[in-house]
DNA sequence: TGAATAGTGTCTGTGAGACAATATTAT
DNA sequence: ATAATATTGTCTCACAGACACTATTCA
């Protein structure tokens, strides 16, 4: 058949010829949750926290799964994922990012699905309304060595745990190559999803400003050093860590009492968008 | 309907209850050619460059591309990448990055496609076959500035350019949102897609080691000196280059001699898997 | 001999790691 | 007074930018 022009083209055109698959969005909601005070003098505990979703329907019924679902036709992966984090947070106008685009051809029982996965930084205090039924955070005590990452997955009632195994590729300093160790509660290839995400967050900590996202306006320099400490998973020192933030932030004149000790001072978030490069 | 048992619903289930779509797999294959010498003295020039394709036929019809195409429903997208990869150089066994996920509604005119990009960094002169005809290396010629990429193509018989616009996202410092601009010559959203591209290698010129996909087994480190300053497009200091690449480089006992100036030594490349972090 | 690249030495400033010292509060 | 965190000072070391200097070849 010969066309004389792009419209007779595409007036003409048959979708069906190539074969079409299921396209899913997952999204990571990562935040850092609030533990206990062990007395008044100390600070809140702070944890690492995910949400995750118990699927109540087959497949892997009754495992915990990240929030995603089927794109529409006339929807991208970005506003699945967005709407997907307004359904189970009910937040909006949050920093989505594209992590990675998971397609092992067996990633899904049912039949063949690729996911274009999402991650988001939130404050769980900012959460107005209750989550839905099936929807839980998880405090996830990570530890990482040279050749796997072990979750701890933790909601209060139910724990559990994944380990994932890293190889480095060839060339490459940054990215790894995971693969399922042990796995007896996530769906899917989620605990992939997962080390992918906490690995990629880890790095984005250093170079953006993303943890601004999860702090309230204002906050304490502690505070904010306690989010970086739980999300890199190691101590910082404290001089260090102010003057590598320095820039980010701004001094307030109000301060925060009540713990036994100096009150600090609260900042807020300076954004740097003059000089870049 | 009730299922009993993870297999009873797998054997029952319908695939067709979702909305599926396409989804194409492009390859942007990046390389530095030889220009020419201007004396026996000098070195080659270097080009950045980049592999494109015409398209003979509707949607586009005689505008460049890059490599790809749809993937089939038993192949992952980075397989689809590496199958088009030899098809068009016959190169195997490169190193395949997933660059990024590009799905806006309306990227392709004909009906909604998703497109998995993956990037490789090849050594042109490996290609020991002959190129399709249908494709070709361009030169490019990129100059950006704080808003906007400026890239030149040019493969010696056709020359155009193209502007993409880019936007820092909040939150970020590595990241842009990226627009078309100025685009005459290239297909679908290409320009965003190798703006994209460019952007994720310079990145990971500095913290990986896939340069040593394109180069040659022995080099000189004026050489590998001059292959990042063209993909970085900017000259660098010879003292500081050579710290760089210091512990990434291994000194052999050849040395390369022909030109009106002191031999130079040539090196390989030093695979670092130890001593990782 | 001179043009050109190869390769090294070194000064300086910046910035991170480490540790010490001081400040301030509620009990 | 004490325990705890807040905040700052400073020393050292590593390293990047900058520039200068030496080495070596071939038409």
């Amino acid at each position: 058949m010969e066309y004389n022009s792009e419209e007779e083209f595409l007036r003409n055109y048959d979708s069906s010829c190539f074969e079409k698959l299921s396209v899913t969005s997952d999204v990571l909601i990562f935040s850092v949750a609030d533990g206990v005070q062990e007395n008044y003098r100390k600070l809140n505990e702070k944890h690492f926290a995910i949400l995750l979703v118990k699927r109540y329907d087959y497949p892997f019924k009754d495992k915990w799964c990240l929030p995603g679902g089927f794109i529409r036709i006339d929807e991208t992966t970005s506003s699945a994922a967005k709407r997907v984090l307004k359904d189970e947070t009910n937040l909006e106008d949050i920093y989505l990012e594209q992590l990675y685009t998971f397609d092992e051809v067996n990633r899904d029982p049912r039949m063949r699905i690729i996911s274009t996965s999402y991650m988001a930084l939130v404050d769980k205090n900012k959460l107005h309304n209750k989550l839905s039924d099936n929807a839980s955070w998880f405090n996830m005590n990570v530890i990482e060595s040279d050749e796997s990452i072990n979750i701890v997955f933790d909601n209060g009632n139910e724990s559990f745990s994944v380990v994932v195994g890293k190889t480095l590729r060839e060339f490459t300093t940054d990215r790894y190559e995971y693969s399922v160790i042990k796995n007896d509660s996530l769906a899917f290839d989620h605990p992939i999803v997962i080390a992918s995400g906490i690995s990629r967050l880890k790095n984005k900590l250093e170079y953006t400003d993303i943890v601004f996202n999860m702090m309230p306006e204002y906050f304490t320099l502690g505070e904010l050093q306690q989010v970086y400490e739980v999300i890199l998973g190691k101590e910082l020192l404290d001089p260090a860590f102010r003057r590598i933030i320095a820039s980010k932030v701004e001094k307030t004149n109000k301060v925060k009492t009540g713990g036994g000790h100096r009150p600090s001072v609260l900042f807020k978030y300076k954004s740097n968008n003059k000089k870049k490069l």
